[in-house]
DNA sequence: GCCGTTTTCGGCCCGACTGTTTTCAGTCG
């Protein structure tokens, strides 16, 4: 847990380098820094005691140093020597958008302001105006900025961005002229929280796109649109964005768009490293990039929306591009007409510098492109710079599981206790997915808020599913129960009767305000216990409601590989429990995770694929979780 | 500050857009 401890002090350094002026590399190796300790999968802890820091790329003598002082005093001297020098708040000031680092430190040199009130009320008076690269347009934007940034909503749970980025990709797809229309970005990566839906669309006919998807139904409001790109807000106010480009140019767009930006950002420097160049419009041999730069052709920078003076935002006009990453080929006089094979491409028409270079191959799969790079296909999830390029090169990436690979589901609940399907019920939404297996564990008596089961009622149902198993064959129900773990340690159910279950699930569901010291001890009483097969949830954080219970989970791991205890990761898209680097760490560790959805209804089980995807971003293979058993093997995991 | 199938010094991902510039820096995706 340290980790994050480092992690966020290097990336505050950052800032505050930034922020102070300093060679914009040298704060581009503590952002580097972070993310190296971020990621980790070891124990940073014991990687410093054996004095292995060095050996993280990334981490050099100086911030071996910076880690092993963080360590051992919580903070360190040079940290605190430039929070001396500029002053934390300023950090906030970059939130604005608009406002980076530069903005921030003239502001604060010749204001004095450190804050966001006093730079809205600095804005609101015109005192930003007169400052050097500022002017009375992006004081206006400041404003603006800042008073969005109160009613700004968190990240989006992928549990309703990835369907609502599907559904909004699926109308996409059936407009006319569309060729291809997909995900992008955090939500194509499948990440467990997503800042916005990123959409691409390969497309003959742009301003028909953009009509279109501008006047969906679910449109809140148009935040921002140009001739090849839109950005638009749904529901309570989640950002969508969509660029358009050329069909010939979708592959390597869409890729760029997937990111992630580190993930680019390693592509690109291997690239360069081969002689090649690449960007979102191809690849390129470094010889016919340079020949590229003759090409005679119109200025870029002429979309006819542009710099029209509209206010920013404004739905008629792009205003300040809503969209980094402007959509290609772009020009006044579109040519949408009929099916031409590069109906945007043509004389007279102003398109950006790079886009009007002819790439030295043709992309026409992700795979392609990879290959062009000497690598293996890499699976989105993988794209967080965490390692996936060298095992690309080293030719050891794993193999990711996938849905299909499952056989079962081990976590879920039925009207026994706070369920909403019965037990036939459940169990026949379970064969419907082709599962072969499906364990009821329904709570234990200490959980009366759910209905817990007590013994007498835990007898009662495994009687029942042994009769219901007996009704059908191919088919097998596993007696099951989550059983808590209680504020002492003790499960809530003895040990004999636990001993005649199928399987045994423990969790926590009290006393989230215990010191770690405590929780560990709750999970150890739990783990040690031969009859507990799975710890379920074993953080206990709500996605962006709670905060886990404080878990040192590098003794967690220890522990559950020790005594072959199994962890879940909880599908439920509120929980996903353990998240992605944990599970991650846990294959390290040879732990087996279980990927269940902790249902209470037949709809539940559809849940899966949240669990899934963090399994793949914790670079799982079908052999480490344990659901992929066939039941004999499962039955035979589950005895030893 | 880090790092080396191009390097132990000199690079560090890349492109586009905007405002305010007098020819480009800052910001963003
Ligand atoms: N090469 C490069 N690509 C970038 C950069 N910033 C963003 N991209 C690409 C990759 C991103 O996945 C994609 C969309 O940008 P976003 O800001 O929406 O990021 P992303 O969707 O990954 O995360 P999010 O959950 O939206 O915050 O654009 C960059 O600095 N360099
Ligand atoms: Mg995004
Ligand atoms: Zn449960």
């Amino acid at each position: 847990m340290k980790r994050y401890q480092v992690a966020a002090i290097f990336e505050n350094i950052a800032d505050l380098l930034e922020l102070s002026g300093a060679e914009p590399f040298r704060a581009g190796a503590y952002r580097r820094g972070a993310r190296a300790v971020e990621n980790l999968t070891e124990d940073l802890e014991k990687v410093t005691r054996e004095g292995r820091l060095e050996e993280i790329s990334g981490i050099g003598k100086a911030l071996a140093q910076k880690i092993k002082e963080i360590l051992t005093t919580g903070t360190c001297h040079f940290y605190e020597e430039l929070r001396g020098k500029v002053p934390p708040g300023l950090t906030d000031l970059l939130e604005v958008p608009g406002v980076g680092a530069r903005t921030a430190r003239v502001i604060y040199e010749r204001l004095g302001i450190t804050n966001l009130a006093d730079l809205k009320k600095a804005a609101e008076e015109h005192r930003l105006r007169d400052l050097p690269g500022i002017g009375a347009k992006k004081e206006g934007y400041f404003l603006e900025g800042i008073n969005l940034l109160a009613g700004r909503g968190g990240r989006i749970p992928l549990g309703f961005a990835l369907p609502l980025a599907q559904e909004l990709a699926g109308r996409l797809r059936r407009l006319p002229g569309v060729e291809r229309a997909e995900v992008a970005g955090s939500v194509r990566r499948h990440q467990e929280t997503v800042g916005d839906i990123d959409l691409v669309a390969g497309t003959v006919d742009p301003r028909g796109l953009m009509e279109a998807f501008t006047t969906l139904p679910q449109v809140k409001e148009v935040l921002a649109r140009d001739e090849t790109t839109a950005s638009l807000t749904v529901g309570p106010g989640w950002r969508v964005n969509l660029w358009a480009v050329p069909p010939q140019y979708f592959i390597q767009t869409w890729h760029h768009l997937t990111g992630s930006k580190e993930h680019n950002d390693r592509l690109q420097g291997l690239a360069s490293g081969m002689g090649l160049k690449i960007n979102e419009y191809g690849i390129f041999r470094e010889e016919d990039w340079a020949q590229g730069e003759n090409v005679p052709g119109p200025k870029p920078g002429q979309h006819s929306l542009r710099g029209t003076g509209e206010p920013r935002g404004s739905p008629e006009a792009g205003g300040p591009s809503a969209l980094g990453t402007s959509a290609v080929g772009a020009g006044s006089e579109l040519d949408t007409g009929e099916g031409s094979a590069m109906p945007w491409v043509g004389e007279g028409q102003a398109s950006p510098a790079a886009s009007r270079r002819e790439a030295s191959f043709v992309i026409t799969s992700e795979k392609e492109l990879y290959q062009h790079l000497g690598l293996p296909y890499i699976p989105p999830e993988l794209r967080e710079d965490r390692g996936e390029i060298e095992a690309a090169r080293e030719g050891s990436l794993p193999v990711l599981v996938e849905e299909g690979d499952l056989r079962g589901d081990l976590h879920v609940h039925s009207t026994w206790s706070d369920g909403l399907g019965s037990i036939p019920e459940m169990a026949q939404a379970a064969r419907r997915r082709g599962y072969e297996y499906l364990a009821i564990t329904d709570h234990s008596k200490s959980l009366g808020i759910a209905r817990g089961l007590n013994e007498e009622q835990l007898r009662q149902q495994m009687r029942e599913i042994d009769r219901l198993n007996r009704s059908w064959e191919g088919f097998t129900i596993l007696k099951g129960m989550e059983v808590d773990i209680l504020g002492d340690s003790r499960l809530d159910i003895a040990d004999d009767l636990l001993q005649e279950l199928d399987l045994v699930i423990a969790s926590i569901h009290t006393g989230f305000r215990q010191p770690a010291e405590q929780i560990n001890r709750r999970l150890e009483g739990a783990l040690k216990n031969p009859h507990v097969d799975i710890i379920a949830h074993p953080t206990g954080r709500l996605l962006a409601r709670r905060e886990g219970y404080s878990v040192d989970v590098d003794r967690l791991l220890e522990l559950a590989a020790r005594t072959g205890t199994a962890l879940e990761i909880n599908a439920s898209p509120d929980r996903l429990d353990l998240c992605d680097q944990n599970a991650r760490r846990a294959r390290e560790y040879g732990i087996k995770l279980a990927i269940d959805t902790d249902s209470h209804s037949q709809a539940g089980l559809e849940d899966m694929k949240y669990g899934v995807a963090v399994a793949r971003r914790g670079w799982l293979e079908k052999k480490d979780v344990l659901n992929t058993l066939e039941l004999g093997d499962l039955k035979r995991w589950l005895n030893t």
